[in-house]
DNA sequence: ATATTAATGTGATCAATGCTAACATAAAAA
DNA sequence: TTTTTATGTTAGCATTGATCACATTAATAT
């Protein structure tokens, strides 16, 4: 619960002003967070390794909470960008029939999903955490704004429907629990519940997720 | 971030040594967390609280993360008590056919989880955290000790499979599936992905992840 | 261009925390 | 009864989050 880490490896600077401290603060937190664990960051420290008063970072967040806030934010807004990157890339359009490309793209969304818990560990951790859902992206999580993966996941389902590949009955209900298996593995990915695994066979679990839950999906009238 | 707190409400003692300070600490700290929250838990004010010198509590745990630990263990033997409650109730065994037993039984197993985590959601993530995976129990929830939710996850899906509800090729690959949607709706109930909704809509979507999930097991031959 | 204002960074400082060390007391074992 | 072990106390160090008065620069208005 110690750490003795003095700011080795400074940054010099010529300018009294930082030039952007504000971002360079926030990457630099997701980068030792993702390393060493939430409760072991300090601002100090972080603010020592780039040669600034830790005073300063209170310029650009309130207090400790806001960082990790929006840190959270961040990790929003990528997971968001790389599942819209990941269900336009070819290899999820490359089928021809609409029911095809329609599960290809569920697919791949959760894929996306699932990718990003587990590149990110930690980070994915914390945006469940207390910070992460007391941000305003997770608000927005909630509200269903457009580049949210959960809106995301919705318009799969759509598409899924619309190229009946599940019933309008199935589509009804089907939101939370779709989310709650992607989100499932991922978070037992995370823990560690599959240490042991390799990761295809990790990747394995997740495919047998995805199959239960279309088959579930299109067992329903 | 910071916490004013002043160790009101201290308990007297009349001898020098307190009695059981371990559990006593460890009982105290579940609670502030619950109510407070991990990151602002600090073992002075517990011990404060308690009316002891907060150096005594290193005398029963090492440092803070092994009490966080020791926090966790607890949490995970409580989760499986409750779980082995709930599949010995009379609701879970009202039933005549073996089909209708097993499933009211794998049904009842994972309310318990889901009771578990929504009525003890601090905890919860903790326990799923660095923390919770880094104790003992987590290891032995790996392990497939008895006791552990997990194992009894598994005995649930082999009742299934003895009673011809899901075939020996759906039993196969089920345990992280099954494992997957129970926790991850869980998780989304901690997180507060259902905030809005009464406590009957989000049982309700419990519901759904379990039939689904089951759904999903059945059509496999 | 110059003066004013807003934004940003510094150093000193406070209270709280994790943890350790040297010492005190009581219970258990020899 | 003596000795050992378990458990508690006080004092103290280093680190941290946060705030303050003050310094420096960039932006804006005149």
């Amino acid at each position: 619960m110690t750490i003795k880490n003095k700011a080795v490896g400074q940054v010099q600077r010529d300018s009294y002003h930082y030039g952007n401290l504000s971002d360079a603060i926030k990457e630099l937190a997701i980068r030792l967070i993702a390393e060493h664990g939430v409760d072991v960051f300090s601002i100090r420290q972080a603010a020592g390794i780039l040669g600034v008063a830790s005073s300063a970072v209170y310029r650009h967040y309130q207090d400790k909470s806001a960082l990790l806030k929006a840190i959270c934010e961040d990790g929003f807004f990528r997971l968001g960008q790389q599942w819209i990157d990941l269900i336009e890339s070819p290899a999820a359009s490359i089928d021809s029939t609409p029911q095809a490309i329609s599960l290809a793209k569920f697919s791949a969304g959760a894929d996306a999903y699932f990718k990003f818990a587990t590149e990110n560990p930690v980070l994915f951790q914390l945006m469940f955490g207390p910070y992460g859902t007391g941000s305003a992206s997770w608000s927005l999580f909630q509200v269903h704004s457009p580049d949210n993966p959960f809106t995301m996941l919705c318009k799969a389902l759509d598409d899924l429907k619309d190229a009946r590949v599940i019933s309008d009955n199935a589509r009804e209900n089907a939101e939370y629990v779709a989310f709650s298996m992607i989100h499932g593995v991922s978070c037992l990915a995370v823990s560690g519940a599959f240490k042991g695994m390799t990761r295809d066979q990790m990747w394995k679990q997740l495919a047998l997720v995805k199959t239960n839950l279309i088959n579930g999906l299109c067992v329903q009238k």
